[in-house]
DNA sequence: TTACTTGTAATGTGTTATATTACAACCATA
DNA sequence: TATGGTTGTAATATAACACATTACAAGTAA
């Protein structure tokens, strides 16, 4: 079971924003015909990285921007904002281990934390690359095209 | 997007395997009952524990048994064997971003080696925690009630 | 006022996880 | 060897979910 594209598809968003905020108007439309999905979906996620305070999006004005440097992005505030786990976890545990079985009974004693550990070493490597290293990483090879 | 119980049901199979094993026949029936797991979906499990090589299970013959000390067996092994994402990889990128604009043309080459250093990081977790280490817990519990 | 944009509800479609039924293949033992 | 129990697996149902799409209200800027 993989990670919804909704992750990928945010930080292609921002990464636009940031190329081309300065010479277009960046739109959901803009951004849709860049990322190759729906203007209804992207919108979706601009609604979540706005609530997450990384951009800022008006309804009905258009020019979408950022509301921070890219520098102080990483993986894991996108990920955080458009794919988080936070109610669930991020494995889905069995929902009805049997109470009556000395393993049933405890197994989620046993599992949770040990769960939360692995979760948490993710978190902790989206936490090391920042937006930045992705826009530049762009950039150069934008600008290796050129020649 | 969260990882299937697939894994965890896996875990809960081998627990039950091992604290079993050695005083009833353990069967995909008697695993549901622990689980609260569908018999069909258990004895799936156990055929992609049995490739993996981490039990035994043969067809007709009640009594499903551990093929290796649970010492030699990491919560990777049983995620590799259950829940892969081998093909895939752990995120799912959107599939069609627009090869004519310069952010779109470039950012799987940007991505894609920052995604798997995150699913690494995650893989490296797993390696780390051995199905002794559960066992030993819920059998802790065990104890720790019968007084 | 007009043209454009965002926000969002409603709906459709395809995919996937799990449950369930049914049955063939197989094994162990009386 | 006949029988009862077990695994292997196909077929089907159901629910949840991701994403696409249409439609339109609400808002902005010229």
């Amino acid at each position: 079971m993989q990670i919804t594209s909704r992750f990928t598809i945010a930080v292609h968003i921002i990464t636009c924003i940031h190329c081309f905020q300065d010479d277009y108007k960046v739109t959901s439309n803009f951004i849709a015909g860049s990322t190759g999905v729906n203007p209804v979906i992207i919108r979706g996620v601009l609604s979540q990285l706005k609530a997450a305070g990384l951009i800022h999006v008006r309804q009905g004005a258009s020019g979408i921007t950022l509301a921070k440097p890219l520098e102080e992005i990483t993986f894991f505030d996108v990920y955080e904002a458009v794919d988080s786990v936070k109610d669930e976890g991020l494995f889905h545990f069995h929902e009805n281990p049997n109470p009556d079985c000395p393993v049933g009974k405890n197994i989620h004693f046993a599992l949770d934390r040990r769960l939360a550990q692995v979760q948490t070493a993710m978190e902790q490597e989206l936490r090391q690359i920042r937006l930045s290293d992705v826009a530049a990483d762009v950039q150069a090879k934008i600008e290796a095209e050129k020649k």
